[in-house]
DNA sequence: CACTATTGTGAGCAATTGTTCGCGTCCTGC
DNA sequence: GCAGGACGCGAACAATTGCTCACAATAGTG
């Protein structure tokens, strides 16, 4: 991972059918490897394998490994937040409670999908300036987006919206990646709405009192 | 990271002085050298350098590169479930809010201290079924024990304490993880504040009525 | 002092890696 | 059916890596 001035961009736009096959047999064949092998592990030549094409033409659509796990990442995040926005765009629902939900269900969605790549995210995206760059960005305008959300509506009694938003935006990314990647699987359902329990009644409970200090 | 059958004892155990003080120095240079490039690119050259040692030198204390991880990993972990036990053996406070403020301030503690070796952590452990099994069984210790505290409390309002233990303890160790090492840096103190409100609210409160499905 | 055990040295090996490049094969438009 | 571009191939290169080993320096003991 060493994503300074080098070139990210294929030598080569498909112009032909087979090209953008290929380009697909790529992509899969790198899921495949990097969740096996790591990303480290998961060589290009291992990928090109797998693929069942030859390393040479692996580097006419990808100038490099880092290419081709940018592509992987960006179209997962590209995904995710189609599903999102899809959401936004139906009318969503009055309870905080069930706002929440479609919260974490998106969430949830996202990570069953799969599984694997975002094992695969995790361990490369804090090495890569340019992955976490986007990572923050996009947990930023959920943030934001909620924080909205939550100063317009009458259930929610916390006094900082936008330390709450904040909070419950990461709770809700890290703590279900943790969970679905656990090696002791669980019971999704269960697990939801637990989850949707603690960050509603977190957000519409009145403020205790807090003691100073 | 192929953590098979390889050796994982150094070759030497140390009897003089300067060993033990050289076993230090790589330590120390290792932490540097891994939060500096990753742990890929940390290469052991990279570690013997800094440490001013020799490379013949430290592949006499560590048999391989993941032996050196694997023991700044376990000395951390060591460490933290050290105050964890000593919160212990002290008298715990008697409200949930306070023994849940004791954990999160466990965990914010044992962040803070280390911030960058957590995050080489964090991109290591899923690989290395080592290191990922100590992290498991950690985090398994936890929730047992706070499911006997919760059981025993008259606060708690949740009904399932298996589920609700391995909810708090995997969101305190995972939300403090990333604000913590999140770019924008934060207001600790009021973050305490909002994550242990969220636990107890969520612990303390009637259990909504929850639509089925 | 001398003798031994312990510790330190670093050139260099074996293996692996990402990547290139010259050359075939296939497709498309004329 | 032919020219020329698009696409595919894979042996091989350069660089890097983790790591070894034969030897030198130092510390401990009598």
């Amino acid at each position: 991972m060493t994503s300074d001035g080098r070139r990210l961009q294929p030598r080569k736009q498909p112009r032909q059918v087979r090209a953008e096959l290929t380009r697909q047999r790529i992509l899969t064949a790198a899921t495949h490897v990097f969740a096996e092998y790591g990303y480290a592990a998961g060589t290009t030549n291992r990928i090109a394998e797998q693929a069942r094409i030859s390393i040479g033409s692996l580097y006419q659509y990808y100038p490099n490994k880092d290419a081709i796990l940018l592509e992987l990442v960006n179209r997962h995040l590209d995904l995710g937040a189609a599903a999102m926005r899809q959401r936004q765009d139906e009318e969503l629902p009055d309870s905080i409670e069930e706002i929440i939900r479609v919260f974490v269900r998106v969430a949830i969605g996202n990570h069953l999908g799969d599984t694997q790549l975002l094992r695969i995210m995790a361990e490369q995206v804090p090495q890569s300036p340019r992955l976490s760059e986007r990572m923050d960005h996009l947990e930023r305008e959920r943030s934001t987006y909620l924080r909205e959300l939550l100063d317009q509506h009458p259930e929610v009694r916390v006094d900082d919206t936008e330390t709450a938003a904040r909070l419950v935006v990461s709770t809700v990314e890290r703590v279900v990646h943790h969970l679905i990647a656990a090696p002791d699987p669980i019971d999704i359902p269960r697990f939801e709405n637990e989850l949707v329990a603690m960050l509603t009644r977190y957000l519409t409970a009145a403020p205790a009192d807090r003691e100073p200090g």
